[in-house]
RNA sequence: GGGUCGUUAGCUCAGUCCGGCAGAGCAGGGGCCUUUUAAGCCCAGGGCCACAGGUUCGAAUCCUGUACGACCCA
C-alpha cells in the first residue's frame, strides 16, 4: 500500500490510539439505538418526569466541531444522523485528548450517554463514553452542507466527479445519500415486480447462465471455456429458449430475473452485463400479455413510489392502464413519411430512406434498416406504448398473425423514449420454428454476426408440445432509470463496467 | 468507430485564450477557545499540473501522440 501525506497522519494517530491502549479496530459494538431511534427515544419523553433516555450510537463522523473544552461532532448511521456533545469534564481529559488528537471525520465511533437538547435546541447524545469502531486511513471526500435563509441547501465540495463515483462506488454510497436512496429504489422495485408475479401464480426459477448454445436474441455472445470438460460456452443472452421449454414440462407461469451479457458498445444506455426480467405465460397471446405488463408495472411504480405517474427526464409520464397501442408500420410511417411495406427488400428500402435523408448502412439487412427507422421515432415515445405486429424477418421466435404471414405478433414497449420490454404471441409449430432458424443461419452466414443460431434441443422440445403461450422480456435497469429518474444505465448499477485504467 | 470537451492538492475548482515563482475554499497539521452546526481566530504545510514526446531561453499553458472519462453522432 501506497499511503499520501493525509493518510500517512491519519496513521500516526492511528499509532496515537494504540499507544493510548485503544484499539482502533475493536471487534464487537454494543448500539441499543439506531441514530433515528435514539431521537425517537427523546422525543417521547421530552417534557414529562421521565428521566433521560440513555442510548448507545454508533456510525461515521461526518462533521466534527471542537471549541475548546467541548466539542460537537454529527455521526451518520444508515437511519440518518445524530449530533454528539461532547465535553471534556464528561467523558474524562484522555478521552477527550484522544478524540482531538486521533478521531476524524470517516471513521465509525460508538457513543454512549443521556439524549439531549443543546442550548440551540438540537436533540443530541451528551456523550459519557467513546470509542473507536474503525478508523479510517483515507479521508472521505464529505460535502458540508449549508442552509440559507429560505432553508435552500448547498453542498460544498460535493464527491461528484463521475468517473471516480463509478470506480470507487463504495466512497459514492458513503457520501452522497441520493445514491443510496435510488439503490434503495431499485431493490424495492425488483421486489415489487417479484411480489406480483408471484401473487398471480407464476413460479420463479433460474436457468443456465453457462449455456452450450446462446439463444432466444439478436446479439453477440461472450464466449469461455470449461477446462475440464473442454467445452466452448458462451453467457447467456437470454432466458427465452430455457424457459419456454418449461412450458414443454407443464409449468403455466414461469419467470425469472437475472443476468444477461452482451457483446456489444457500451454506452449510456448499455452495459455488457444488465437485469433482465423475463415470464412466459401458458394459454394467452400478446393481447393478454399487454393487460399483464400494465398491471405488472403500474402496481411497481405504484409500491414503489406511491404513484403510477411519475416525473422522467422533465416528462410527465402516466403508467395508469390502458397504454397506447400502435402497430410498427403506422408508427413508422406517421414519423418517417415511410411505409416499409412498400420497399420489401433492403435495396429498396435502403434508397428510399436515403433519398429522405436518413442513415442507411450499405451492409444492412431489411430488418436492421427497419429496426434503424424505429430508432428514429424512439425518443418520441414518451408516454408507455406498444408497438406492435412486427416483421417476421426480425421475430424469429415469434408467431405469425393470422391474416399477414409477413408479420408476427410481437410488441417492444417503450416508456421515457426507451424501448423497456419486447413480447410475442410465441411460437410454438416446430416445423414453421425449424424454418426460422434456418432463415436466422443464412442471415448469419451471410455477415449478420447478432442472427441467431439453430437449436436442435429447443425443436425436440416444441416436438412434444408446447401449449399457446406469449412472453415478455423486460429491460429491469431501464425501469429503475425510469423509476429513479436517471439517464444513464450506470446510475442503476452500483458496478457499472468501465475500462481498466492503466 | 467519428467529433467535441475534460483530466491541476484528499474533495470541489481557478489558472490554459495571450508561455514567465503552482493558486483558492473545504479537508488535514500546530495553537486559542466549555453550546457549535459551512463554528470562529492565528500560524505553518500540502502538487509526477493524467502520461509520453516536441517547440521554446523558459511549458500546467502551444503542438503531436497515448490512456481514461463525459457529451453528441454512427
Amino acid at each position: 500500500m501506497e499511503f499520501n501525506e493525509l493518510e500517512r497522519q491519519r496513521i500516526e494517530k492511528l499509532e496515537k490510539l494504540r499507544e493510548a491502549g485503544v484499539e482502533p479496530y475493536p471487534r464487537r459494538a454494543y448500539r441499543t439505538h439506531t441514530t433515528q431511534a435514539a431521537i425517537a427515544a427523546f422525543t417521547a419523553t421530552e417534557g414529562s418526569s421521565d428521566p433521560l433516555p440513555t442510548v448507545t450510537v454508533s456510525g461515521r463522523i461526518i462533521s466534527i466541531r471542537v471549541m475548546g473544552k467541548v466539542a460537537f461532532a454529527h455521526i451518520e448511521d444508515e437511519s440518518g444522523k445524530l449530533q454528539l456533545f461532547i465535553r471534556q469534564d464528561e467523558v474524562g481529559d484522555e478521552t477527550y485528548t484522544l478524540f482531538k488528537k486521533a478521531f476524524d471525520i470517516g471513521d465509525f465511533v460508538e457513543a454512549g450517554g443521556p439524549v439531549v437538547r443543546t442550548r440551540t435546541g438540537e436533540i443530541s447524545v451528551q456523550v459519557k463514553v467513546l470509542r473507536m469502531l474503525a478508523k479510517a486511513i483515507t479521508p472521505l471526500p464529505i460535502p458540508k452542507e449549508y442552509a440559507d435563509a429560505e432553508g435552500r441547501l448547498t453542498r460544498y465540495s460535493a464527491f461528484s466527479d463521475i468517473e471516480e463515483r463509478y470506480r470507487q462506488r463504495y466512497a459514492d454510497l458513503a457520501v452522497n445519500p441520493q445514491v443510496r436512496e435510488d439503490f434503495r429504489t431499485r431493490s424495492r422495485m425488483i421486489s415489487a415486480l417479484r411480489a406480483w408475479l408471484d401473487d398471480h401464480g407464476y413460479l420463479e426459477v433460474e436457468t443456465p447462465i453457462l449455456q452450450p448454445l446462446y439463444g432466444g436474441a439478436n446479439a453477440r455472445p461472450f464466449t469461455t471455456y470449461h477446462n475440464q470438460l473442454k467445452q466452448n460456452l458462451y453467457l447467456r443472452i437470454s432466458f427465452e429458449l430455457y424457459l419456454k421449454r418449461l412450458l414443454v414440462g407443464m409449468y403455466e407461469r414461469v419467470y425469472e430475473i437475472g443476468r444477461d451479457f452482451r457483446n456489444e458498445g457500451v454506452s449510456f444506455k448499455h452495459n455488457p452485463e444488465f437485469t433482465q426480467l423475463e415470464f412466459y405465460c401458458a394459454y394467452t397471446d400478446l393481447f393478454g400479455i399487454m393487460e399483464t405488463v400494465e398491471q405488472l408495472i403500474a402496481y411497481t411504480a405504484e409500491r414503489v413510489l406511491g404513484s403510477t405517474t411519475l416525473t422522467y427526464q422533465g416528462h410527465e409520464i402516466s403508467l395508469t392502464p390502458p397504454w397506447q397501442r400502435v402497430t410498427l408500420r403506422e408508427l413508422i410511417l406517421a414519423h418517417t413519411g415511410i411505409d416499409y411495406v412498400a420497399f420489401p427488400d433492403a435495396d429498396a428500402l435502403r434508397t428510399e430512406m436515403r433519398r429522405r435523408g436518413y442513415e442507411a448502412a450499405g451492409n444492412a439487412t431489411w430488418g436492421h434498416l427497419v429496426d434503424n427507422l424505429l430508432s428514429e421515432a424512439e425518443p418520441e415515445l414518451i408516454q408507455p406504448t406498444f408497438v406492435h405486429d412486427y416483421p417476421v424477418e426480425i421475430s424469429p421466435l415469434a408467431k405469425q398473425k393470422p391474416d399477414d404471414p409477413t408479420h408476427v405478433e410481437r410488441f417492444e414497449l417503450f416508456i421515457g423514449g426507451m424501448e423497456c420490454g419486447n413480447a410475442f404471441t410465441e411460437l410454438n409449430d416446430p416445423f414453421e420454428q425449424e424454418q426460422r432458424f434456418y432463415q436466422q443461419g443464412r442471415d448469419y452466414a451471410a455477415g449478420d454476426e447478432e442472427a441467431q443460431r439453430m437449436d436442435e434441443d429447443y425443436l425436440r422440445a416444441m416436438k412434444y408440445g408446447m401449449p399457446p403461450n406469449g412472453g415478455f422480456g423486460l429491460g429491469v435497469d431501464r425501469l429503475a432509470m425510469l423509476l429513479t429518474n436517471h439517464r444513464a444505465i450506470r446510475d442503476v448499477l452500483l458496478y457499472p463496467h468501465l475500462r481498466q485504467r492503466e
